[in-house]
DNA sequence: CGCCAGGGCCATA
DNA sequence: TATGGCCATGGC
């Protein structure tokens, strides 16, 4: 039943303590920072971001061509597709009036089928805007959290959305849980995954010692 | 020089 | 359903 996901993210927040993301001054920034991010080092988003601040409001960028957009925000890389992307992201947004209010009041799983039914908005980015944008209870799934839980030694569902709600079910349904939750763990694999085999420092080394031991003798 | 980073779409079988 | 190719920059 409980796979001790509760106590792996208790101990994260004790040792980094809160994170308060998503790195972005606003809600608007946010939402395009998670369709530039992808599969993208953050730096290169921040450079595209820097260039974009111009014109990062709704209006702004639905007004350039998307060969205008790609241009700007071509440090972040894919900038062709990701041009198309924030254009048909707006396309979505601009129904609801570029107003992230009146998005609120939709439930999370319908938000989740409108924000999947976009081209270019796939489940890890979609849950990044419900969480970090929406305010909505979801557990993030990415590349981090994969590697994490691996590491430690459990065995999860290859399958994005039963890996999900796996994790789910164990957690209470709170959206600011579910907020630093996520950034708990790029936060830990940026700083202390990359140190291999044994770093004595991690915050769950007691929980995955013999996991890693395992694997490299 | 090669590898990789907070994915997702599409064609093919 | 399940692989494989593709998109592309900047840091190390």
């Amino acid at each position: 039943m409980s796979k001790g996901f509760l106590q792996i993210f208790e101990k994260l927040y004790a040792y980094y303590g809160p994170q308060y993301w998503w790195p972005a001054d606003t809600v608007f920034e946010m939402l395009i920072g998670a369709i530039l991010v992808q599969n993208t080092n953050w730096n290169n988003v921040e450079k595209a971001l820097i260039r974009l601040r111009p014109v990062l409001h709704p209006e702004k960028i639905a007004s350039l061509k998307t060969d205008e957009l790609a241009a700007l925000i071509r440090p972040s890389g894919y900038y062709n597709v990701k041009a198309k992307r924030i254009k048909a992201f707006l396309a979505w947004f601009k129904k609801y009036d570029y107003n992230i209010e009146n998005i609120k009041q939709l439930s999370l799983v319908d938000l989740r089928k409108q924000l999947l039914n976009i081209r270019g908005v796939g489940k890890e980015t979609a849950d990044c805007m419900l969480v970090y944008a929406f305010e909505k209870p979801i557990f993030i799934v990415d590349t981090y959290a994969r590697r994490l839980f691996k590491r430690i030694g459990l065995q999860m569902p290859d399958d994005y959305d039963d890996f999900r709600t796996q994790v789910e079910a164990s957690l209470p349904d709170n959206p600011k849980l579910y907020n630093e939750y996520h950034a708990l763990i790029v936060e830990h694999g940026k700083v202390h995954c990359k140190r291999k085999p044994i770093c004595y420092e991690c915050p769950l080394f007691h929980v995955c010692d013999q996991q890693i031991e395992d694997n490299i003798t």
